[in-house]
DNA sequence: AATTAATAAATCAACTTTATTTATTTATTG
DNA sequence: CAATAAATAAATAAAGTTGATTTATTAATT
């Protein structure tokens, strides 16, 4: 598990690498099917079963991996279902958004152990590092000093060049300028020893979805996570796929023209904040959007529109999409109520419908389960992947 | 090189296939740069020296490296090149086009060592089985007994639902239903015993360029290679990503929107098909685009709008493109003469900046190096490829 | 003399095969 | 119905095999 490399095309293998993968292979079995006993992990792997058995008792005896219950009622011996150990492993999670930050601790099954939020008008880097550094103390104190000693690093979501979209939330240019020139994963390497992993905001979310959600059951599908803003994900070969730059699914930038031919992006039809606007234009307060993300029903008389517009801008996004990778699936999540997601989901499908897909196999359109925290659960996600997880596309390989 | 995979989510890693995986990152190196001593090889792929010996002494004794010059000058033991063996492998490559199909037979090293043509109005099932059967027959008999053991496949590259387009084509019905029902690699079992590799005919081309042409300058990139129709590639880690369905890359489809809003295609508007529309009109033989593919200089009139319209769409499609993925590079190649290809990679280039590029980190814009031929070459590469080098996007793996 | 490349021999790590032990269900029998 | 034998499956120990690394040696060159 030290991360060596296999597959890189400018990496040769060698048995310490082998034996690496294998241990990864097993862990990420267990993640995605839950707990499995020896014989069929090596059945499914192509394993032998002695390999197998030997990396379990080693993954055991490194306190991943537990026992579960014994199973009977089948011939023969009762097998021993391995699982992934709870307690095995922490992380902490850290979602940077545009009014708010929030900080999670979460264990190696992706149960959220405890949790702490901050909002604000807009970020700054001291906010947001005081913020981490008082919430890393806080939530280090509750935890038992057996459990402190499997925390393994801190995953970042983060939007993609934060900077950039910064004037548009109305923070002053000074600040937009120190967050350009903030080196992330210096400062905080002054307050804490775990390792960072920063990755995009919606990449996060997909990965969350990937993991603990209906991910799983796609070989490659592309994500759109609806929030204040619009971003998304990249999955390919069973792997979130972050991309060259860290800006792999960057959906909201996905360009569509407006009725009178003007050049528009996905971002500035389908994200909350065009609702937003739109209930500030007609005199209510919009705070309901991002307090009850359960219930609009409240807002409804402006939600409807919004969903019909944001429909149809998906649905030609998802041809846009599928002509550069041929997806089975476009999911859609978001931080909103889940009548509104299965709303936009069935609508989006519809309009597909009527797109012109000469040449290209309409992809299926579906929900996200994971919802509004996945971004937080995504971040938590990225030390876990890099250091026990297997990845396909790049990364820790 | 049995194949054996390594690096499925589903499969476990054994010794032979870190054996496997070695040798093929080898001769992938050796592919990439030319001939390299073995000591170089075990720097670059961090392999030990002894490691790399024996695998280099089994290569050569299975036929596929020749020793080079030795390499004197340095401080030291003077150092043995070994490289790709030109006659260590063959493959035939099958470009099946709306008017044309090409046969060719290329060795280890990309080189074209025969090929054979036919035209036609429009393709059959029939007429291409039996043009491939004799072309077979031909090519081999010219070969020595000695190559011939050394063929390793037979390669197709072929539009993507061949059937769907036909009638765009304006072939009838009835042979559009022939394609449909036909089983091509069963087809060809009657008549050969190689293995047959089908590929979307642009992801071949996208393939000839990334390992022969300048593709390996480039970890990702999209490939547009424009011939009668419009079709793409997409290269990831270093590796043509075929896509889930083999449809990844049809770029053809992408949608855009035309002066008065309806919906449309890049394929309906920089499609080689497009310019031969505007001959055809003007009362001009069209002929000359596919014959004289070096020189266009006597329709240049007509060509030159062409270019404008289609450099446009295809800054547009740079955008959406690397909106689903951060590609470093969009790299633009098709069976038209270098000066009409410089001249449209400068426009799109140009036509680029004037695109809403807001949270997105622009592509260069780039000409291909393989040109015309492309689809044949990355056809007849298929075969070495799943068997003899690596690829990081599935496949062989 | 110093340096580097290539490779043989010995060593080590990790997977597979074969054989053994253990626990259970199913079928048979008194 | 209870006892017992047979079949089956899981888990793992021991031996064998494969393949990479380490160490040492030889060869060729500046």
């Amino acid at each position: 598990m030290d991360g060596s490399k296999i597959r890189t095309l400018s990496g040769g293998a060698n048995q310490s690498g082998l034996r690496d993968y294998n241990e990864r292979l097993l862990l990420s079995m267990l993640q995605r099917n839950g707990p499995l006993p020896g014989s069929d992990l090596a059945r499914m792997a192509g394993l032998s079963p002695q390999t197998v058995s030997v990396i379990l008792r080693k993954l055991e005896s490194d306190g991943l991996l537990a026992r579960g219950a014994l199973m009977r009622g089948k011939v023969g011996k009762p097998s021993v279902p391995m699982g992934l150990d709870p307690d095995g492993v922490f992380s902490f999670g850290l979602k940077l958004g545009r009014r708010s930050a929030e900080l999670i601790l979460m264990d190696f099954t992706g149960v959220i152990r405890a949790q702490r939020r901050i909002t604000f008008f807009y970020p700054t880097p001291q906010n947001i590092l005081t913020f981490l550094r008082d919430g890393l103390v806080a939530l280090t104190e509750q935890m038992s000093v057996k459990d402190r000693a499997r925390l393994c690093g801190i995953g970042i979501a983060s939007p993609f060049e934060l900077w950039n979209w910064h004037q548009l939330v109305g923070a002053p240019a000074a600040t937009s300028q120190l967050w350009k020139e903030l080196d992330l994963r210096a400062e905080i390497a002054t307050f804490s020893d775990l390792p960072v992993f920063i990755v995009n905001d919606a990449t996060a979310a997909c990965r969350a979805e990937h993991v603990y959600g209906c991910g799983k059951e796609y070989r490659d599908y592309a994500y759109v996570f609806i929030a204040a803003f619009i971003g998304g994900g990249i999955v390919l070969n069973h792997s979130v796929f972050e991309g060259h730059q860290g800006n792999a699914g960057a959906l909201g930038s996905l360009p569509s023209s407006g009725p009178s031919g003007e050049s528009r992006q996905l971002i500035d039809i389908a994200s909350l904040h065009v609702l937003e606007g739109r209930l500030v234009e007609a005199g209510l307060d919009p705070a309901c959007l991002w307090q009850t993300p359960q219930d609009w029903s409240s807002v409804a008389r402006y939600v409807e529109p919004w969903i019909g517009q944001a429909a149809q801008e998906l649905a030609k996004a998802s041809i846009s999409i599928c002509a550069v990778i041929d997806f089975e699936t476009i999911m859609i999540d978001g931080a909103f109520p889940a009548d509104v997601k299965r709303e936009l989901v069935e609508r989006t499908q519809r309009y597909l419908q009527t797109q012109d897909a000469r040449g290209l196999v309409p992809p299926t359109i579906r929900a996200g389960e994971i919802g509004g925290k996945a971004r937080e659960i995504g971040a938590a996600c990225g030390p876990i992947f890099a250091q026990f997880l297997l990845n396909t596309n790049g990364g820790a390989f």
